[in-house]
DNA sequence: GTCTATATAGCGATAGAC
DNA sequence: GTCTATCGCTATATAGAC
């Protein structure tokens, strides 16, 4: 595979950043353009729509999840404790691209919508073997949905984007965890 | 208070529908007034902005939290099993609202994501004093988050607005609760 | 209180120069 | 591969009749 033009990949970015410091309705193919540091025209060469715009993150965070699911599997403590802790926003890559679709989603793009559905069924599909029965894996997916929710909503200008006072980081976060990890490996009574 | 006149209650109904159905990109004025069965200039004289309608959208939710607490201090198996299950689409007039809410402040809107945020604190303070700690009372928030979060995620046209695969109903629902209820007022090991 | 008509601005997308 | 210029459309909001 040849390697990615870099305006491309700038203009992926910026199409992140925006959706997920502003919104949804912000990211106009004007503001992406300018924060990517190109001309609208010059950014619709690389994607000839919006639509395309969002299905090139779409790839993106397909790509990205392959990554994640190798490293989830190599965990050393556990699918479930790696699951959950990542969720929490690092800002990293994985996140990024996440939080973003999740905007896309929710303003109503079906290409988003199912680019979502994807990644979370190939995730539930690895812990699954490692939980006690589909009750404990539906612990453990919606506590993940949860901790996304809180990091995806947003007050409009704050660069990082988040509701972070709901979501619980350091030793909270860590007690978190094995409380859900307990919940949901420990035999039934 | 006088009653409200009825038009004023249609419209906030439309704008829900369309929010929840279709997106917030599709909630525009026209769409709105079109729904509600009057006309953009009648829309405009009950709500003199989009921030207008937004905001009366945010003092329904106010006061259908304001029930809602009354009736979760009563329910019959406690609390943090009413939270949970009420967090379930059941897609009356609280869920309603708060999902609509949700999608305004994921496009981005500053009344939106405030709204939402009073209304999570006053929940989380109603359950506190009925879990074991905070790293309990943040399981049962962020699963109940999961769940509306995965309500909200809608495929476009969808009328019931949801990815309700991932939501555990009937019986998975009630084992999910015994499940949370037991991890959160169980005493520490 | 509700309507029609219109002003104004910004959106996604195209055309064509360089 | 990137630009400027512009088209056609739709959004919010205003003005003023009824």
């Amino acid at each position: 595979m040849p390697r990615p033009p870099l305006a491309r990949e700038r203009v992926l970015d910026a199409y992140q950043s925006i959706l997920i410091s502003d919104g949804e309705r912000a990211a106009t193919l004007e503001a992406v353009a300018r924060e990517a540091g190109v001309s609208k025209g010059g950014l619709l060469y690389h994607f000839a729509s919006k639509e395309g715009l969002t299905a090139g993150l779409a790839a993106r965070l397909a790509a990205l999840t392959d990554e994640d699911l190798e490293r989830m599997s190599g965990a050393v403590d556990g699918p479930i404790a790696y699951y959950v802790r990542t969720s929490v926003m690092e800002d990293d890559a994985l996140d990024r691209a996440l939080i973003a679709m999740t905007r896309l989603a929710q303003g109503g793009s079906a290409v988003a919508s199912d680019a979502l559905r994807e990644v979370r069924d190939r995730w539930a599909a690895a812990i699954r073997p490692h939980v006690r029965d589909e009750t404990a894996l539906d612990l453990v997916m919606l506590l993940s949905d949860g901790l996304y929710f809180n990091n995806s909503l947003a007050e409009p200008g704050d660069e990082q984007g988040g509701m972070s006072d709901f979501v619980p980081t350091g030793v909270a976060l860590d007690r978190l965890i094995d409380l859900v990890v307990d919940a949901a490996t420990r035999a039934p009574e």
